[in-house]
RNA sequence: GCCGGGGUGGCGGAACUGGCAGACGCAGCGGACUUAAAAUCCGCCGGAGCAAUCCUUGUGGGUUCAAAUCCCUCCCCCGGCACCA
């Protein structure tokens, strides 16, 4: 008698064996062929719930395989834990955000530990540590020597919940990513990050093995348009302006349209306004500036909103007609976008005539729709291709051929030429916020801008800073973190008291992952050179433009300033679906969160590792549902009893024999594949029925012993991965070697799997009629001959002709008959 | 509106390159074991029909000897983008 499966008996003694071991600790000196293998590092939220479950354990399932494989496999494990929820929480209840982080991250680290993985937790790295912001920061520094980091006044996205500012990337439909309040517009001095510059090359994903999705997504954040500048001379609306009022750059897509201009709008933000505005349309212009400030990004984005816009008094003249055209501001003109400023070509353009049907302003056609009678009011605006009308020498010209014969005659008079505008805007990484690592730069009066030198980082965030609902950054009351000496003057001076966006974080502890111990730089080359890059890379598909972008940014930058020498970090990247529950987000406020850790208690790590990857593929997420989860307790059990349960020969039988050895092999070659796929439920469900095959070998005793005990062996290192303490526990009852996870993973053999006959499946007209045992490699003939032998066929032939006979090689015959 | 992914039994899903639709599991039904129950094991399990057979992969059409798979029309769901000139 056995006894029973009890995981919880099981599976901690493992976890404490192994971690004893250093079983998963990586050694330098490994000649092994590296394999790193990322999971996204959770945020310090505070409890692990079954999403996590869900990112966590079948890349765990896949590190193991790789390790089995014979890679050296680093597979990392550490947290995002700076950030806002923190502060929140010391605000609410009057905990130290460090207090609350680190309570969180000891938490989730024993969850994360349930969970059996070969995480080497003497490689974790918290983001919120000292250690580790010391180096954020130096980052910080090198990007400013490089001219990538820079301070400028610009509107900016503010959250009035957080009281922050926000990336672009942070705002979701005009609100703020993480709290959903509506954002509003500031005008603020704050730190950028020049990522504009690199904007060519994140569009591209050259040798990326990344899911077309996210490609697409960035390439669309990027957003690069080709077309032309061009400039209309200006006439001021202000008499009394003396001197050349000069002009108005515009950025078109449409240049083959630019004799169609009637109107031209300003954003209301852009600089010339105030210049150009005529005395007696200041007080409308005022108001309406004032107005649009007013206006949240909802609202300004909301595309069914009417276009409405204000008449500036002034004039700008098109250079290709001297015609005289009137100058408006409206906010459908984003100040951010190409020149600020466009060209109104009401007749080729949607919003140019909403907006000139709005304010009765003249249409004029340039490009001839079909069967166009030279109507001059059109019911709405045509952008579809055609010859060019009213455009003086281009007249009859095709408008693509219109549009670069354009440009060049534009760029000849020195009134225009060809442009590249980007969506992209530089990346805001400015917090008015505590719980973040400090921005390292000092204000000095005489000196100005001065970085806080290497030798005096980190710049600590203040233990004893003061947490008051609704203010600004604790650290602008705070006086003895302000006051410091400039480094270069020894003068007094100021810190800047911004902290740092957190996807600046979580932009590099990739590569401090490779030496997190390392005291004397951010990483050790060394190290990063064996490591890096990525080979695997999986997550939520949530982070596609946010952090995956800026790690990219990071390291493109850093290459370029010889400190990295690849040029993309994750080469392979995998994003698995969402889990929802009651087909909503799962999140706390929702109460709706789902904790595995009653499961782990219940049926085991093994099972809930198991169940989650049986669900459905990885990338496609779904429903939470525990009804299944019994049928993953019950299969664990099958195996336990399959391996203790000793075999007993009945009579050998040697076609039993070759049977089981040919499933064992094609059931290492399925699941191999599937493993390599990450097509982890068909790697289950394979595995399930070579257990019951292996179950119904017992049953009939018709095997050798050894064929038995290989068998049985083959099936708990396929098994390893997925439930890594019942295979340990089992290898290690049958007497097998400590550990299971250091074996290699069992190879086939092709021909040992290869089929002595397969099903040949006999169509009449298409429709399957019969099926015939035969050896794969049947010649035609003989398959016909067969076929047409068997009564079922000859039920469906007899009285007529057969026309075409198709034959697929060990597959198939097809007998197509004349009705 | 645009881009991407998807729609298969009561449910989760499988079907690799166009070649047996429904693997594997859940739920259900029947049986064995048991005084009984649980657990376990075995069998059945898309629909219609006594049967031969016919129907069935969101809808309608097409290509093909053969379509869940390829092409076109429409409907629905999910994700992303959305005044980007």
């Amino acid at each position: 008698m056995i006894d029973k499966y009890i995981p919880a008996e099981i599976e901690p003694r493992w976890q404490a064996r192994w971690e004893a071991d250093r079983l998963y600790e990586m050694r330098s000196d490994d000649s092994r062929p590296k394999w790193y293998a990322l999971t996204m590092f959770p945020y310090t939220s505070g409890d692990l719930h079954i999403g996590h479950w869900y990112a966590m354990a079948p890349s765990d399932v896949f590190a193991r395989f790789k390790r089995m494989q014979g890679f050296n496999v680093l597979h990392p494990m550490g947290f995002d834990a700076f950030g806002l929820p923190a502060e929140n929480a010391a605000i609410k209840h009057g905990v130290h955000p460090y207090t609350w982080t680190m309570k969180n991250v000891e938490n989730m680290r024993r969850q994360l530990k349930s969970i059996g993985a070969v995480y080497d937790w003497s490689r974790e790295v918290v983001t919120c540590l000292p250690e580790y912001y010391k180096w954020t920061q130096w980052f910080f520094i090198k990007l400013w020597e490089a001219g990538l980091a820079y301070r400028a006044k610009a509107p900016v996205n503010w959250c009035p919940a957080c009281k922050a500012v926000l990336a672009n990337e942070q705002v979701v439909d005009g609100s703020c990513w993480r709290c959903e309040a509506p954002v509003a517009r500031r005008d603020l001095e704050q730190w950028f990050f020049r990522i504009t510059r690199y904007a060519d090359e994140l569009m591209r994903h050259d040798h990326l093995d990344w899911p077309e999705r996210i490609k697409t997504m960035q390439a669309n954040w990027v957003g690069r348009s080709e077309g032309t500048e061009i400039a209309f001379a200006l006439e001021s609306g202000d008499s009394n302006t003396s001197g050349n009022p000069g002009e108005i750059k515009v950025f078109t897509t449409r240049p083959d349209t630019a004799y169609g201009v009637t109107f031209m709008v300003l954003a209301p933000e852009h600089p010339l306004v105030a210049s150009i505005t005529a005395p007696d349309r200041r007080t409308a212009i005022d108001e309406y500036i004032r107005q649009v400030r007013m206006r949240t990004e909802i609202e300004r984005l909301s595309v069914d909103k009417e276009k409405d816009g204000v008449f500036t008094g002034a004039y700008a003249t098109n250079r290709l007609n001297d015609e005289r055209v009137p100058v408006f501001i409206a906010d459908y003109v984003l100040l951010s976008y190409g020149t600020g400023a466009v060209m109104g070509v009401p007749a080729h353009d949607e919003r140019d005539f909403a907006f000139a049907k709005r304010y009765n302003l003249p249409m004029k056609v340039v490009i001839a729709p079909p069967n166009w009678q030279e109507e001059e009011a059109l019911s709405g605006a045509y952008t579809g291709p055609g010859r060019m009308v009213n455009s003086g020498m281009f007249n009859g010209t095709i408008n693509t051929d219109g549009a670069r014969d354009i440009t060049k005659h534009l760029e000849a008079q020195g009134w225009g030429c060809p442009s590249i505008s980007y969506k992209l805007r530089d990346w805001l990484i400015s917090r008015q916020r505590y719980w973040g690592a400090p921005i390292p730069m000092i204000y000095c009066k005489q000196c100005g801008l001065q970085p806080v030198p290497e030798r005096d980082l980190p710049v600590l965030l203040p233990e004893d800073a003061e947490f008051r609902p609704g203010g600004d950054s604790p650290l602008t009351y705070h006086k003895v973190f302000l006051k410091t000496t400039c480094p270069n003057c020894g003068g007094q001076a100021q810190r800047e008291t911004d902290t740092m966006d957190t996807f600046m974080c979580s932009s590099w502890y990739f590569l401090r992952y490779c030496s997190p111990h390392c005291s004397e730089a951010a990483y050790d080359s060394r190290q990063v050179q064996q490591w890096m890059p990525i080979d695997i890379y999986t997550g939520g598909a949530d982070h596609a433009v946010m952090h995956l972008f800026y790690a990219r940014f990071f390291v493109k930058a850093l290459r370029d300033m010889g400190l990295l020498s690849f040029n993309e970090p994750f080469l392979r990247l995998f994003n698995q679906g969402v889990i929802t529950c009651q087909h909503q987000k799962m999140s706390k406020s929702k109460g709706n969160v789902v904790n595995p850790d009653d499961y782990v208690q219940m049926l085991g790590a093994d099972t809930v590792r198991a169940y989650i990857m049986f669900v459905g593929p990885w990338e496609q997420g779904g429903d939470w549902d525990d009804s299944g989860i019994s049928g993953l307790s019950r299969f664990l059990n099958r195996v336990w009893t399959l391996a203790l349960e000793p075999y007993k020969i009945k009579n050998w039988d040697e076609a039993a024999e070759r049977a089981l050895q040919r499933t064992t092999h094609q059931t290492i070659r399925r699941v191999s594949g599937d493993m390599e796929r990450l097509h982890f439920n068909t790697m289950l469900a394979a595995l399930m029925e070579y257990a019951s095959q292996l179950n119904k070998a017992r049953e009939t005793g018709g095997i050798s012993e050894h064929l038995w005990n290989e068998s049985v062996q083959a099936l708990l290192l396929m098994i390893a991965p997925t439930a890594p303490h019942l295979a340990e526990e089992l290898w290690a009852r049958r007497g097998l070697p400590y550990s299971i996870h250091s074996q290699s993973w069992p190879k086939w053999d092709e021909v040992l799997a290869q089929a002595e006959t397969i099903p040949l499946l006999i169509q009449v007209s298409g429709k399957l009629r019969d099926k015939l045992l035969v050896a794969p490699d049947i010649a035609e003939d003989e398959a016909r001959t067969m076929a047409m032998a068997s009564a079922k066929v000859q039920a469906h032939t007899s009285g007529k002709e057969i026309v075409q006979c198709i034959y697929v090689p060990g597959r198939l015959i097809n007998l197509v008959v004349r009705p």
